[in-house]
DNA sequence: ACCGTCCACTAAACGGCAATCACCCAGCCC
DNA sequence: GGGCTGGGTGATTGCCGTTTAGTGGACGGT
């Protein structure tokens, strides 16, 4: 009797996850929360809870809150950085190959706006030390693949003004000026987003580039 | 003799600050530690310390802490409107205006960094509802008196490209994505700061403005 | 069959945070 | 004097991320 009586109670335990399938449940539920509620609002109780497991259980997998959040960042820019190797990689004109990859940037973070914020906004909170080196080494890939178009036009004497770093430095931060704003100020007054992706392309390619 | 004894230990309390020069403290102390520390690192209780009051003490003259961060922003914001509006003011061309207006917006926010990021990165934590109202009015008060120079250029048909809209929120989404590159990731190999900010103005200018 | 060891997991707690509560006391008006 | 008011306080609440001590089941050796 004791044993029938006792045993099933204790079932409220979660069974162990089978191996390393709970960290990838982790990871799942993390994804969905952060990309719900954003970086803050994502906090160590409710991916638990999603889970089905205790606060405590995520420290088994993960150090801490930044790893988890920085784990589900890294697969995102991986994303992006395939999708510029394989601009990179096309039989095309390296004016082309840039405007590809810049537009390719602006659609990655519309797509994936918190990965993309906490990446690129970087905003005080986490990081406090050496973390996020494999994130940032991820981000200077992509940053490497498009330095090295811009280089190429470079090389064929088609910069209008500046050098390498700066042009390419400048065309990445306008575009993420456009991103972050968007995404940070969806309330303001904006010109249709196709038209302002267009603009400043155009804008940035002619003002940078001759032809 | 009671008397002579006991006031004098009392005088740990601090002395009521005469009127309404408490809040100045405030402000004072909360932007110096606010700068320092950045936003999270600006908590109730050191603002508190360094006054020299009781956390407490500051809800008696703001109703939470997004209020005293809120009140610093605006005077700041409202430090770059008065540049807007100065050069707005000048009578030179409309194209040098734009110019001159953009590059102070990049010295704006390269002195007030913190102040820049928390209005123009406003990443979630603070706002919630309809917070920031007097802080959003400023910045869109000195997006109008930018978009109206732009305007002064598309009405002499000098616009190369899009409409006074798109052009002005490239311009200003370009500038931004500048300046907050260079404020989250200060370890980045960015080339020169002046470089950069003549490449991107340089640029800017010359993709969407005919001369 | 039994015992030790490990491992995934848990409850409880810690320290720090913003914010709230009940209260205190000096100064003022009547 | 008596009561009111307003700047000030310590204690408390309810989150947060993180740590600690411990629990229970699976597994391998004997």
């Amino acid at each position: 009797m004791t044993t029938t009586l006792k045993k099933p109670q204790r079932s409220a335990r979660k069974p162990k996850g089978d191996g390393h399938m709970r960290r990838g449940e982790i990871l799942l539920a993390a994804e969905r929360i952060f990309l719900a509620e954003g970086y803050h609002g994502a906090t160590i109780r409710k991916i638990a809870d999603e889970v089905g497991v205790s606060s405590t259980a995520l420290y088994m997998h993960f150090r801490d809150k930044d790893e988890i959040l920085l784990e589900i960042c890294d697969s995102a820019i991986a994303k992006l950085l395939r999708s510029n190797s394989e601009i990179s990689a096309r039989p095309i004109d390296a004016v082309a190959k840039v405007r590809l990859m810049l537009d390719a940037y602006i659609t990655f973070a519309l797509e994936n706006p918190n990965a993309y914020q906490l990446v690129f906004c970087g905003q005080s909170g986490l990081v406090s030390e050496g973390k996020q080196q494999a994130t940032e080494a991820l981000g200077d890939s992509c940053y490497d693949v498009f330095v090295n178009t811009v280089r190429d036009i470079g090389a064929t004497g088609r910069l209008r003004t500046g050098t390498v770093d700066s042009a390419a430095q400048s065309m990445w931060a306008a575009c993420h000026g456009l991103v972050a704003l968007l995404l940070t100020k969806p309330t303001f007054h904006w010109a249709p987003t196709q038209e302002l992706r267009g603009v400043m392309l155009d804008g940035l390619l002619h003002g940078l580039v001759t032809d």
